[in-house]
DNA sequence: AATAGAAATTTCAAGCTTGAAATTGTTTTG
DNA sequence: CAAAACAATTTCAAGCTTGAAATTTCTATT
């Protein structure tokens, strides 16, 4: 059975090589979201979700409607009506009326979500930079070009954080 | 305020790019990821999560006891519980009593969930495929090693899909 | 102005996920 | 052997996530 078409094997082969790649990336990824998760929740009580929401907020201080905050985090609206609606609870984040619009809302951090943030984005980024630490600065440029070839669906959807 | 310490912008941009790295990465695990669940629940009625499962299982047909099943996909074993339960209301896996420790039991696929997961399995890897299709066979060598250079945590834990 | 259609949000049910507590069963040891 | 320690699972509450349905509020079009 390995010679009724010759290419055959290549292909397969090819196709293989993909999905353990595949599987890796999503293990360092999964790997390094795991840790964050994990230290977001042992270190400073809190969530990756909520993370991320604080995360956009903090960039647009003048705040974001609803359906523009879970567009750019590419999460459903339903999903950040309810971290919205946590984050509010806890005083870090409130709702404003939008002026001309009733039916629209614009999501901001209050004083405290500012302060709060401010510390985790300072303690994320050593966390980041602490287990990428074996990449140089050619690998991160060899690394990012490579994730360039990669195109899940074609199309090179923007956002989920540029920090351009 | 750029010359107290010259080299603390090059610490400080070098922690910049990997932050970037990160997001990228995540970027492209979470498009990938988004991708095949919306293919298995829009082509196979079926979820990322019970596929994880499914593909433990079908590597080992003598069956796995719910704590190693749970090991070898690193999540919970509360986790494990509910999916092994759906997929054994479908019909697709069961549970079968250990002999000699009445405390564990293995969980299996059935005839069915085999079947089912052959099909399964064979998309998944041509939709994988398609994905990385970019890549040739040296970037996906370059690629591995660069992953191998992330350590989330130190030691290298091994599973969440090997595939030897 | 009436109304049909579009838009911004929220609500909802179902499933995933976790860590902690509770169950049930096994093993070790005083 | 009793009982304390340990082990395998399940149960549970809380939060995340989604897509679909329901609300409320615009915005055209008639």
């Amino acid at each position: 059975m390995s010679s009724a078409n010759p290419r055959a094997e290549v292909r397969d082969a090819a196709s293989k090589a993909r999905l353990r790649l595949w599987l890796k990336l999503l293990k360092t990824s999964g790997s390094i979201e795991a840790e964050l998760r994990r230290r977001l929740r042992d270190r400073h009580n809190t969530t990756l979700p909520r993370f991320d929401v604080m995360s956009a907020l903090s960039r647009n201080p003048e705040g974001l409607k609803m359906s523009q905050l879970s567009q750019f985090l590419r999460v459903s609206n339903g999903n950040v009506t309810g971290i919205v609606d946590r984050l509010t609870d806890d005083g870090l984040a409130l709702r404003v009326a939008v002026p001309g619009d009733r039916r629209a809302q614009v999501a901001r951090l209050t004083p405290a979500g500012e302060a709060e943030f401010a510390r985790l984005a300072a303690e994320h980024e050593a966390w980041i930079d602490e287990m990428m630490a074996g990449l140089g600065a050619d690998d991160i440029t060899d690394m990012s070009a490579l994730l360039d070839q990669i195109q899940p669906i074609g199309a090179n959807q923007t956002s989920k954080d540029d920090l351009t």
